[in-house]
DNA sequence: CAGAATCCTTTAGGATACTG
DNA sequence: CAGTATCCTAAAGGATTCTG
């Protein structure tokens, strides 16, 4: 089952896949994991500026939950944990590429307003 | 500027997408507007069950703020508005298309896990 | 190092009543 | 019809402290 608390069922295919995607640092965990393969907790703080422990713990138990990443947990002292995407998670992250896309277009478009409108 | 209070600069597309997509209806708002075309207010409410007056209108003004929805007022009485997709709109629409197909497999994946779980 | 636990603030969302 | 306005609850997120 899902982790993300869902109650009733989904009414398109949007909304289950955002269901798993909404979280603040969700998808920019999606990307950080995916730019490098594998990350340890630390790592992937340190590559998320301004999350905070609970959150990151948080959102990647859900993700766990959800079938997107894998958690590999090595018996060693001190502790050491690392993250990876699993095949769902690889896909939803080629699925969400166009969005992407859409989403650097806008930020030129804002970029571009704002620069109109500064030079009014 | 963008409706969807936004504080810092955005960290990727995705962030810039995901910022104007998040909210309870929007993805559905999206839907609803590219399957008919235009709507006007109480139809969007029909076709959205379960959604207050308060998010819709909010949701709707917030859209039309990020330039995704086009509101056309008609100056007649009783009072008729009708909502429509811009081209960007539009694009976002054809850009969620991946992930949409995304969520419906994940939602067969589901399907079938809570089949196998209750046959056990 | 990788977290668990606790407390607190902020934001999203909903219910209801009213209006031009 | 298409909203406003007000109040309220719930959920998300953050800060801090502690631990195996």
């Amino acid at each position: 089952m899902a982790a993300s608390a869902r109650q009733g069922p989904y009414i398109c295919g949007i909304d289950a896949a955002m269901d798993v995607v909404t979280g603040k640092w969700k998808s920019l965990i999606l990307w950080e994991l995916h730019e490098h393969g594998t990350r340890r907790f630390a790592e992937l703080r340190r590559g998320l500026p301004g999350v905070s422990e609970k959150m990151l713990v948080q959102h990647l138990r859900e993700m766990e939950e959800d079938g997107l990443v894998h958690r590999e947990v090595y018996p060693v002292v001190p502790p050491k944990v690392e993250y990876s995407l699993t095949e769902h998670g690889i896909t939803l992250n080629t699925a969400l590429e166009s969005l992407a896309v859409w989403g650097q277009e806008r930020i030129q478009r804002i970029g571009a307003e704002k620069t109109a409108t500064d030079a009014a």
